[in-house]
Formats: structure tokens, sequence, C-alpha cells
DNA sequence: CCAGTTCATTGACTTAAGTCACAAAATGAA
DNA sequence: TTCATTTTGTGACTTAAGTCAATGAACTGG
């Protein structure tokens, strides 16, 4: 089972040992290699994904064939189409694995069962969509206050991980710019640090 | 006790009658004139608001002296500060009446042992999060993959009738852009179907 | 280690939207 | 009704960011 999960878990709720054990029948362990995609635009989307290692994006492409990328999901997050997962409809999203990563997958059924069964994972689950919600909140609020510089720096601040991991047009498309309005924002800030 | 708040409960999940009186316990009307704060900036949020009647806007004022409005909550919604309610920290949101309102508030203290208490009031509110975060996520979406007059266009779809009852300048607010794009893309928008 | 792709940078130009200033409507309180 | 305030509309101009195109750098897979 992956210690990361009961870890991140934990975090939350209180766990017991018994609790952790319930887990195991639940969660099966998947392996992607650099490039594959868990599933794309048009498909239907029975799984939950937890991701252990490793790191994946989620996108869609508009109508003029522009890539928006939604999130980068880092080991303890969870991706996918949340939208999809709870109703059933096909998803307009890409999931792409950016680096050999491993995830949990977890179907809608046991998903229900677990959520049924287990009154700490309900309330993992409860807490995690506060904060997700929170977070999400926050970032619309940004893109509406902030120019294309300030929101670079933000992100330097609170995931400098990333940056090191993903190909700045990938970062320019994360924060709703051009790569090569991204670009002179980074430029600019290396000429006012050298002054 | 608030009819509509039991109505709304139904639409998620199943409420025996001895449910809703449980809810009566837990609730305060309050009464709100049009211009009325339920709080501002730096007030700490001890309280959920449930929108009975009338209609609540909840904005932040950037750096630049700037509003942003994130929701226009109508009958039946929710609103105040997730964020600062579940965490405790001050809150940097202003909720305002906009017309003369009801609300129901919550204690956060009543709310957590709601939820403690009644099994139907926890999956009503993980429901209401999962739903809410898919609206915020393609409210975001839209953001980066629209014009302004797409963005005044796909409001008037789903919202039409806040359109109604708010003035032009905080439509543009919500939508992320100025009260004179708004009012151009409008001037746009008769001139073509006058064609 | 080389060839071919992928990625980033830069300049020149365009464009959507913002800003400022003022005028005209609309609203609403006395 | 009237007067003051709020809201909306418009023109002239500015600006941030987008687009296009070309170049160079950096990976990477055979």
């Amino acid at each position: 089972m992956s210690d990361l999960l009961i870890q991140k878990i934990k975090e939350y709720v209180e766990l017991k040992d018994e609790d952790f054990l319930l887990l195991e029948k639940y969660f099966q362990k998947k392996t992607m290699a650099k490039g594959d995609f868990l599933f794309r635009e048009g498909d239907a989307v029975h799984h939950a994904i937890f991701v252990n290692s490793g790191l994946i994006r989620t996108f869609i492409i508009d109508e003029q064939g522009t890539e928006h990328i939604l999130q980068f999901a880092l080991p303890g997050w969870w991706t996918g189409d949340l939208g999809s997962f709870i109703s059933g409809a096909t998803t307009k999203f890409f999931v792409e694995a950016l680096e050999n990563s491993e995830v949990l997958s977890i179907s809608k059924q046991s998903w229900d069962e677990l959520l049924d069964k287990a009154p700490f994972y309900l309330d993992y689950h409860r807490k995690l969509l506060e904060r997700g919600l929170v977070a999400i909140q926050n970032r619309l609020l940004e893109t509406f206050s902030t120019d294309a510089s300030q929101k670079y720096q933000q992100l330097m601040e609170t995931f400098p991980d990333i940056l090191q991991r993903v190909p700045l047009y990938m970062i320019a498309s994360y924060l709703g710019m051009s790569r090569e309005t991204l670009s002179r924002v980074r430029n600019q800030m290396v000429k006012k640090k050298t002054n």
C-alpha cells in the first residue's frame, strides 16, 4: 500500500491500524511512462487518481486549439476530472504524465463504497474538498488582480519545484499567458535584479 | 425554519422528518437591508451563511483599490468565506447585501456539531463542495479561453436573472473586465443583432 | 556523438482591453 | 417633481499582452 496516501490522510484525520488495512483493497497501483495519458477528452472517467510519484498534468484544449493547463499534480495530490467522476459525463480534460509516475487508481464504485464504509475517509475527502475549493478561489482572484509578472513571481514562491520540472511554455499555459510573455517577464526580472 | 434550505438539502440527500427538526436548532434567521455588510476585510468569520431571499455579493479589494466580485449569491446559495470559516484566519472578503435579504446563519461550533451528529448533513455538504469545486474550475478555465464578449454571453445564458438585478459595473467586475469594456461588448452585440 | 526535435528567446508588429475624461441617462430620496 | 447621486455610454488615447517569424540553445534517442 502507498505510505504516501496514508501519510496524507493522517494530515487530515485520525487513522487506526484497521483503517489502513481497509484502504489496501480499494486502490490499484499503476505505473505511467512519461508522455502516457490516463485519459483524454471524450473519455468517461470512472477512476479517481492519487499521485504516488512523478508528475501529472491536466489540461483542456479550447476551440482555437490552445492548451490550458489546470493543474500540475505532484506526489500526494489527487488529479483527474472531479466533474466527470461524480457526474458520469464524458470529460473535456486530458491527463498526462510529464515524468515516469506511479499512481493509485480507485474506481467510482469502490470510491462510493469506501465513503460509505469508512467515516474517516469521508472526513478526509471533505477536508480536501474544502481546501481545494479555497485554493482554486484564490487562483481565480489572482488571475483578476495581478499582471503577468506578479503571477509568475507568485508561482515561484508557492511551487518553486515545479519550475525545475516543467518546460516554461507549460508554466505559461498554467498561468494563462503566452510563452513569449513569460519569457519577457523572466528576462525583465533578471535585468532588475542585476541593477 | 427555512423551507428553502430543506428543499435544497433534499436535492442532494434523503431527509427524514426528524432530520429537519434537528436543523431548526442550529440556524439563526437574520435580515439584512440593501447595503448592509455581513463582514468586511479583516474580520474573523465565525459563521456560514445560507441565502433565503435577496441577493448577496462577495468581493475583494486589491492593492490598486479595484473591486473583484467573486460571487453573487441568490436564494438557495451559500456564501461567506469558506477559507476563513474553516481556518479561523481573518478574511480578505467583503460580503454585502445588494438587496434587502434574509439569510440563515450558523456558527462554526454549531456547524461542526451538525456535521458530527447528522450524517445526511455531512453528505449534503460534501456534494455541495464537489459541485462548487467543479463550477469554479470551469470559471477559471473560462477566463483563460474566452474573450470579453464570450464571457458576457456565457453569463447571460447561465444567470440571466442576475443581469436584471445588479448594475453593469458589478457584472463587469465579476467577469474580470472594466465597465467600459462590458459596455462596448453589449453595444457590439446589439449592432450585430440588428444587421 | 550526432541529427532531429523540442524549447526558449527576441524583434517587429497587432490587438484586445484598460484608462481617462466627459456627457447623458437613470434612479431615488426629499 | 426636482435635485443629487449613481450608473452607463462614448471618444481618444495608452498599454499589456498576443501573434508571427526567425534564430539559437538544449535535449534526447538512436
